[in-house]
DNA sequence: AGCTGTAGATTACGATGATACTCTAAAATT
DNA sequence: AATTTTAGAGTATCATCGTAATCTACAGCT
């Protein structure tokens, strides 16, 4: 066993790592502290060497999960593209690895103040994203069609896993991705 | 302390009517067993004899909360309305007599077979229900109307839960619902 | 070569979880 | 009135949780 300080920070970013991808999995509170320890290849007892406490580590998963999309977004420059990778059954089918402002949305609610203020300003940054990839469109304004269209892409990522008819969950995934595509059509003349 | 047939039907719809609020409230694994007896006036050694299982309180509890919004839908009869009342910040703050679609959607892709069936059964009505408000409108099928708002909306009330800013939460609120609105106005004539 | 710091292992703690048993008192039945 | 049935109380079991103390073996410095 090593026990160097590089050792030290490449376990540290092992346990998040592997903590981010739970998280995303199975929610915040899916997964306890020793599992994600054994998953990362040590024990339980070094836990309080890395945090302080059990919600740092899902702070810190946090920001790293949320590293997924950064990249995501950066490769990602057409709303049509966006639109069909987020609402594909690809990601429905595999949260630990996919967006975590929808993978963990639910349980937001529910999480500590610092988990909040982490998935808060992270979204800020998705909705001025999204509103860059909004097209102009007569009057009504973007900001106000971005979030909209966050908020049936998270809805319908979530209702897709939530169904356990497939059929259904297929169609929640290509209607609001259709819909959403259609409505964002440039302004077409009369 | 009664312990007639009738008690038990009385103190089982207490034990279950409290499952429904707090699980809405606090989660599918945010109460046990023994706080939802307690907060019903038994204590947990009586469980067992009201549900074989955790998991059959929570399909009933399911059950239960599809009830409130049964009643909330009947009272509804028009978009605008349905909109306003749901996107609203009393219904955000209010998950526990809220509705169960919204506040346990999270919640759903990691709950049970049972439980996933019961809120896939209710959903369905729900989109039918949603189908039947939104307006014929050009050639967009309203189905697939209905389930972009859907979507929308389980999105929205999740978001503005989960963010702590209270501007931006009130944000997401108002323009869903302006957007939802003003997607559903009759055609325009151009 | 020997000393010191520390990453991680081992182990334990006290809460809390679902489940399940025995016991009781009152209702239902005779 | 006597007997049977059972809702609920009380309590136990066993697992798992976050947290933490103690111990050990290696890294890095002197």
């Amino acid at each position: 066993m090593g026990y160097s300080k590089r050792d030290k920070t490449q376990t540290h970013s092992r346990i998040v790592s592997v903590a981010a991808k739970r998280f995303r999995e199975l929610g915040l509170e899916g997964i306890g502290v020793a599992d994600v320890m054994k998953e990362a290849g040590v024990t339980v007892g070094g836990f309080y060497k890395h945090f302080d406490s059990r919600d740092e580590l899902v702070v810190e998963a946090l920001a790293t999960a949320f590293q997924d999309l950064d990249r995501w977004e950066e490769h990602t420059d057409t709303l049509t593209k966006l639109l069909e990778n987020y609402l594909s059954e690809g990601h429905r089918d595999d949260p630990g690895t996919g967006c975590a402002l929808g993978a963990l949305l639910g349980d937001m609610s529910r999480a500590s103040r610092s988990a909040k203020a982490v998935y808060t300003a992270r979204f800020k940054r998705s909705l001025a994203y999204s509103t860059g990839l909004v097209p102009p469109n007569g009057t009504s304004d973007r900001r106000g069609r971005a979030i909209l269209m966050i908020s049936a892409m998270l809805g319908a990522i979530n209702l897709a896993r939530a169904v356990s008819d497939p059929n259904l969950s297929r169609e929640i995934l290509q209607q609001t991705r259709d819909q959403l595509i259609s409505l964002n059509k440039p302004a077409k003349p009369h």
